[in-house]
DNA sequence: CTGAAAGCGCTTACAG
DNA sequence: CTGAAAGCGCTTACAG
């Protein structure tokens, strides 16, 4: 009953101290003045749960990510806690692992805190998981899930332009030979990258040989194994794209270790542009995933759902090529 | 009303839901069985709004860092989040921007959403944000702020361990001329690594030169000027140590760009063991300071004070020297 | 084992 | 411009 101890000290009800916290302006000057000096003086803070219980809002949001550690995430939490910050919207956060089950909990443990809105910016995705989303009226926006997106706000990523920008630069410089690291077809975002990949390369007429297209587990580890099966079969490409980035490091180490020069004596492609790719010798090209734009299309759409605002046309978002030094011209 | 809802489909009374939702045993198990049949079919959450209201206690927690792209910091989320979780505890997450001002809002923030902890693991600290804290009787622990450790709990970092580990290896290889890349001595930690990596130095008899330790802005390009700094100076020291990572990786730019190899013609070590240092041709030897452990420290600090359990002792954290390839012996 | 009722701290129509 | 009072959805002593 906190408010009745400002109230008590201002000489005023507790309607009235309410309505100087609420910015009121049927108060008169001095009262509020008076108010205002005794929340000071008593250090008041106002309770939360009850102003939300009353008010039926809690401002706020709910941000789901697989994995945290992952340096995809860091700046597409950072851009989404600021915009939310800036409406008065807190944030709780929580990730799942690359675990669907562990993802039904963290969506659980957002509709049970009352969150607003979800943004769910993982890979892995379970519909069933969502079902109980919806039912308690809960903005919800996923990243890349165009098979929900009839259901669901989605921010779509178009893979295909970037691939396109790059094999366009590669193909400029002269390479025809363009071989593939590919991430298990499992992973949704994975699979849909190499597609676009096929169809990119298809639409260049580039070929796509037999053997030039190596699965690998999305990590550095999993990049160096995959370029050593590159280096072991038979014609050489003269170039390589990686799925992420990650995989592109470690084909890089795996290049550097077999002697293989890089861009001198092969091309190299990552896909993310995570912050490393600048800080690895030589410095990868690779294709740009606007995160900040992710975060802030998933950001809006929920801040527009939440308002009641109707739903904004789809949301897309354009990889785009960066070209640093880790291509060039193939050997003569 | 909800639970009213609830309570009429099972007719019973609404205190008797709120026993079963609550674990309650003294609910005899039919009457029970019908309430959680009831629950189930309404498909209810309970407000958690209402609940934190009865109870005063909200089960949040509030974590600030300082950048969350600052790679160092999103293991430590990632741990702290986890054993919230387990623990039922959710947490709101904040960033400073290493920006006192902000923190003042962080921590205002949080205070005003009833958490019951928070944990403050920015570098920047400004003793009178933290003013607000106590009054409200918030747990706090802090990251190494050892001037403050009497009012706050704290996890203290002992530097002095992991540099005299790091010039320990370097001296037992043969190295004598060893340099520093130092932080700006505004930054607290980077204060407190530049006088532990003195300390070490003279404790082992190795001789500090002038020219020898150059200040970097604690970025990659920082670290690449101060070795440009280094190099241009006068006797080359066969040995560099930096204080943090991203400085040690914008070194071995600049010397590979001189044309120096590493670690054949000079050793190279950073401080922090971020995912990236592992990246990096060659892989850097580095001072690992351990993250995971931090993260623990802090929330084993904030749930024991929540609980009311008497204060640990306070919490430290060593760092330890991990070897990698960017240290050798020095040239002949 | 179960229910009626008070109360957590706020906000807001309603009345003046 | 201000106050008395109801009510947001829950939990828990109290009484039975």
């Amino acid at each position: 009953m906190d408010i009745l101890h400002v109230a008590k000290r201002a000489r005023v009800s507790t309607a009235t101290v309410s309505r100087v916290l609420n910015g009121s302006n049927l108060v008169r000057p001095a009262t509020s003045e008076r108010v205002r000096r005794a929340i000071a003086e008593l250090n008041y803070v106002r309770n939360p749960n009850a102003r939300s219980l009353r008010l039926g809002r809690t401002h706020l949001f709910g941000l789901i990510v697989s994995d945290i550690k992952n340096p995809f995430f860091p700046e597409l939490i950072d851009a989404f806690e600021g915009m939310a910050a800036e409406q008065g919207i807190d944030v709780i956060f929580t990730h799942t692992n690359y675990d669907t089950v562990r993802l039904r909990s963290c969506i659980r443990r957002m509709v049970e805190r009352g969150v607003e809105g979800i943004a769910i910016m993982t890979s892995e995705m379970d519909e069933e998981a969502l079902q109980q989303v919806p039912t308690r009226g809960i903005a919800t926006v996923l990243l890349n899930q165009p098979a929900l997106q009839d259901k669901y706000r989605n921010v779509a990523v178009e893979y295909s332009e970037g691939f396109l920008e790059a094999l366009r630069h590669l193909q400029s410089l002269g390479h025809r030979e363009i071989g593939f690291i590919a991430g298990p077809s499992t992973f949704s975002s994975a699979f849909r990258r190499r597609q676009s990949w096929e169809t990119a390369m298809k639409q260049l007429r580039l070929p796509i040989r037999p053997g030039r297209v190596v699965v690998g587990d999305m990590r550095v580890e999993g990049g160096a194994n995959a370029m050593k099966g590159i280096l072991a079969g038979g014609s050489r490409p003269t170039a390589v794209l990686a799925t992420n980035d990650l995989m592109a490091i470690g084909a890089l180490h795996a290049a550097v270790s077999a002697g293989i020069r890089i861009p001198r004596e092969m091309s190299l492609c990552g896909f993310d542009d995570l912050p490393v790719s600048n800080m690895v010798v030589p410095q990868l090209t690779t294709i740009q995933l606007p995160r900040y734009e992710i975060a802030t299309h998933a950001f809006e759409a929920l801040l527009q759902a939440v308002r009641g605002e109707k739903q904004p046309p789809r949301a897309a978002v354009y990889p785009r090529l960066v070209i640093r030094k880790s291509t060039g011209p193939p050997p003569k």
